[in-house]
DNA sequence: ACCTGAACACCGTTCAAGT
DNA sequence: ACCTGAACACCGTTCAAGT
């Protein structure tokens, strides 16, 4: 026993390789999935990551889909490490400001890795930190003013569209640059180039068009702010009294 | 020449394959991304569609982004079409009615070719449909109010959302049953099973949150009608005077 | 109990050879 | 001018063999 811990302990210098766990598998992982590893999450990779075979990650989950299940978790997780850190302690009564910090914090962690956002944004693993992510976010919902059901219906559209939002958004970047050049020219060639009596809206709006294809950060906080103050709205509506349950203007 | 002409009007029901075109290369293709034609698109498939080796393809496109963006194009115009369909001629004053009909045709179109939503929604094609399109829905934010640059901004947000939202639907449903399972386990167990003394929202609203689970179109119809709300109040600010130009409520 | 490495069935793409 | 078919560099995954 004595004998063979010195052993284990008798190289520390030479290159042994780290024992394979979930966790330092997941680590590697994470780092490929990063801008700075590549972005890219193959086996392949990985085993050249970890030192190792790359069907060696088999002994640890169960296929691809697991791996990625996984790094969903720990994703989700941060970013509602990352939401809280920016708020408040406990769920503050501004809501708009709480809603806006927790889908840009989720968005955030999901685009540190766009691999994870393509493969399983829209996903559910149910771990303990979305659940309780999520009955904080009912509940500031609720305590605003909406009624249970219709507060779970709007933390719903939020996460939807947050999640939906961000894989959009990694896809579109996971392209090879050559294909996105292709994208920016038909925005800032074509457009452009629109004839006035032809497209005359077009025409003067074309610039700020091109302008928000380079920034997709922008789309996203424009389409929360326009889409919050339709929550506003709801949240105005449910206040002022039970009556009036007509949807449109 | 008229002897050529006769030599291949000669075995019309003998099985010569069709010549391959651009054209019938882009229906078969379609065909194959259909869910009925197994909603898959690779080269091996089209060549067996086409009664053609797989390469023969790379005759008429340059490579797959070649042919994923030509099928965008058809796409795009098939949603237009559809939109136009079922509006009155000409733009109507009916800003939300027109939106909301654009949103659900473009989203129509590229479900009924999932692969196409999930390899291209994001691309801009900058084809003749789509430019005219984008020209009739930004007159008719204008008209109904806005600035231009705004109502660009605008028909923007709309697009990204409903295209977004639609590439997030169609990866999903592009998984095997078995994954969809998982995520459908996570909601109708997980989810349902919270213990109500520290989940009291989430207990109640779990099996609502189940319901819209199963039924994307209902997310999607829900988050469109919050963001056009959030769209009215914009408008109406707008109208109410050149002053206040603040942003939330 | 865990890892290795060959093997398999797929991908998109290239290129020399056919007609 | 267009099509064929072998070939290449990749994928995820399986499985018998090692230790």
């Amino acid at each position: 026993m004595e004998a063979r811990v010195a052993e284990q302990a008798e190289r520390p210098t030479s290159k042994r390789r780290a024992a394979l766990t979930r966790e330092s598998i997941l680590e590697a992982a994470l780092r490929l999935c990063s801008p700075e590893g590549g972005g890219q999450l193959t086996f392949s990779r990985l085993g050249k990551e970890l030192g190792a075979d790359p069907t060696a990650v088999y002994r640890h989950f169960r296929d691809k889909d697991d791996l990625v299940l996984a790094l969903t978790e720990l994703t989700v997780a941060e970013g509602v490490e990352l939401a809280r850190a920016a708020l408040p302690d406990g769920p503050s009564d501004d809501w708009r400001a709480w809603l806006t910090v927790t889908a840009e914090s989720i968005r955030a962690s999901y685009l540190a890795r766009p691999v994870v956002a393509i493969l399983a944004a829209a996903r559910t693993t149910a771990s303990p930190a979305e659940t309780r992510s999520v009955e904080l976010l009912i509940s500031v919902l609720h305590r605003a003013g909406l009624p249970v059901i219709e507060a779970a219906e709007c933390y719903r559209q939020l996460v939807d569209l947050t999640l939906a939002m961000t894989q959009y958004t990694a896809a579109f970047s996971s392209l090879d640059p050559a294909t996105q050049a292709k994208d920016e020219a038909a925005w800032a060639v074509k457009y452009g180039m629109l004839p006035e009596a032809e497209f005359p809206l077009l025409h003067r709006s074309a610039p700020r068009l091109t302008e928000l294809f380079r920034d997709d950060g922008e789309v996203f906080r424009m389409i929360l702010g326009t889409f919050l103050d339709g929550v506003a709205l709801r949240i105005d509506r449910a206040r002022d009294g039970s009556a009036g349950a007509g949807r449109s203007a």
